[in-house]
DNA sequence: AGCTATGAATAACC
DNA sequence: GGTTATTCATAGCT
């Protein structure tokens, strides 16, 4: 940020600038000097179509602004923007998907999710366990079923909103083992620990590569 | 966006006003001159103190950039930042919270799915609406499980790939349903739709009692 | 969409 | 955290 002193003041000396080299070159180049714009004002742009341009060029600007800060600063960046015609556009740093980046804004407020997970059903961890190591219960819904049917006496409806998070990666997760059995049946592939499940450590601090 | 021939140009260009204005004033201000900089590197900053001053200006910089571009374009903004030290910088645009947005992130992708869901066994999508209008079963859980026991009855061993893509999607929209329902009850927030997303909502349109 | 003058962000220094 | 020189983004045109 700037105070307005050193803004003025910096304008002043730039303009005294302009004027120089002008007096240098003699008035030539007179017909495009006036293109003046003045300070951006903010608040909401009345003209359509200069809205929708200007959504355009900030749109990428802001974009390039949330690249270069992830990358310089080797920062996690996840950015959404609707336009206001309804369109979507995304970003999200390097090796996290917004979807990851996001579930780890939800984690961060609850650092104690580990032991909500070791506390949860056992039902749920054993099948899912089962299911990933293929003994008994090789139908993978039936494991999103006792998911279900685990959140649903679990009384969802009066959870915390810490608890709710926490169920959320745990359906997801099932979803994700679920996901990966079937493909691999139908693909006819030996079922092979791709890695995701294992402790969600994903947004832990890692040490860093060079 | 901006090419480089013109950025080239426009960069002597201004350098020779500089210089024409210093031969003005006889080379009186030599001693600040020679702060050059430099483009900016588009990697990461190697020295860790400059990294995290870069990353503290560059970062209100974006969240200003972020802020003017909701403002002046009314258009909706979700910004998440993770330092390298894994502290949380948030922004997102008025009217919207982070959850709600990404919530709306999150049911876009649901608009490939209006056919399928369409084509889907009939029982699922009844379930559903009975459970959104809260005739009899306002549990989002038990939307999960029929969902899961109609996959279960329609032998999902023996689906095609494409059917458990879509299988995948369907689960996926279930838990969508039901994060953002929990969501909003714990919140108590009132669900509010703004943008034209509404038409592909069958899940989750009218407001709640309770 | 492409250009340029101007405003704004910020890298280098206190 | 403040200042200034410089690069960068972009408003106004075409």
């Amino acid at each position: 940020m700037e105070g307005e002193d050193a803004a003025r003041r910096r304008r002043q000396q730039q303009q005294g600038q302009a004027a120089a080299g002008e007096k240098e070159v003699g008035q030539v180049k007179e017909k495009k000097v006036k293109r003046k714009r003045g300070r951006v004002e903010l608040r909401r742009i009345e003209d359509r179509t200069s809205r929708q341009v200007r959504f355009s060029k900030r749109r990428s600007g802001l974009f390039k602004k949330a690249r270069e800060l992830s990358v310089l600063c080797d920062a996690e960046v996840a950015l959404v923007v609707f336009s206001p015609a309804g369109r979507l556009y995304e970003f999200a740093s390097s090796d996290s998907s917004i979807e990851k980046l996001f579930g780890r804004y939800w984690n961060i407020p609850n650092t104690i999710n580990d032991l909500n997970i070791e506390a949860r059903d056992s039902r749920v961890d054993c099948n899912i366990q089962l299911g990933q190591n293929e003994q008994s219960a090789p139908d993978p819904v039936s494991e999103l079923n006792h998911i279900a049917q685990w959140a649903l006496e679990s009384n969802v409806n009066k959870m915390s909103m810490a608890e709710i998070r926490n169920f959320e990666e745990i359906v997801k997760d099932a979803l994700t083992v679920i996901k990966n059995k079937l493909m691999m049946k139908v693909a006819g592939l030996p079922q092979k620990e791709t890695s995701p499940l294992k402790k969600r450590n994903w947004w832990s601090p890692e040490p860093e590569k060079e």
